[in-house]
DNA sequence: CCCTGATTCGC
DNA sequence: GCGAATCAGG
């Protein structure tokens, strides 16, 4: 992935709002929070609102070069306040045997905002609640921090225990 | 352990 | 310029 004028501009953007690097390189795809962060650095748009100096960094000496080192590690996420409007949830995929009760693609239902992870960046703790549709790009999972020892995040898990009949009237 | 941003430096 | 590895901290 590289930085286009609008990858560069939601960057901005979405690092003005408060967003965690994590969270921004989630958003983005293709890159990592280090990316993020590297880039931020470099558009000179650190500091973001108060503070200015930073108080603690003396150095650093040994540096292994970036050779025969494996850790991926695509961490970070957290639910933030709002929300993105209707994603159709859709009854497709099943997530490491995660339980999958069937859901309309509702007519109003606003999913918070995700990490979009992909199904290889699931992990124990991350929301494995699909959106979109399986046959797209666009599919991916929600990917916020899951319930205690759930498959899914707080919110999800309320739409999948609850029967159909029930979901319409409590929202 | 989870995460955060900051820094260095090989590429 | 990019970003993994690393650091320092919550």
């Amino acid at each position: 992935m590289n930085w286009t004028d609008e990858r560069v501009e939601l960057l901005k953007k979405l690092w003005a709002e408060g967003l965690s690097a994590s969270q921004i390189a989630a958003q983005l795809g293709g890159v990592s929070r280090n990316a993020v962060i590297g880039k931020v650095h470099r558009l000179k748009l650190s500091s973001r609102g108060r503070a200015s100096a930073a108080p603690s960094r003396p150095k650093k000496t040994a540096h292994s070069g970036a050779t025969g080192k494996p850790v991926p590690r695509t961490s970070g996420g957290r639910i933030l306040p709002q929300t993105v409007g209707a994603n159709a949830l859709n009854t497709a995929l099943d997530a490491d045997a995660a339980p999958r009760p069937a859901l309309r693609p509702s007519e109003n239902v606003v999913v918070p905002i995700s990490r979009r992870l992909s199904l290889a960046d699931l992990t124990e703790r991350t929301c494995k609640w699909p959106n979109g549709d399986p046959l797209h790009e666009d599919f991916h999972f929600c990917g916020n921090e899951s319930a205690e020892s759930g498959p899914y995040c707080t919110y999800h898990a309320r739409l999948a225990f609850q029967p159909a009949s029930e979901r319409r009237r409590q929202r």
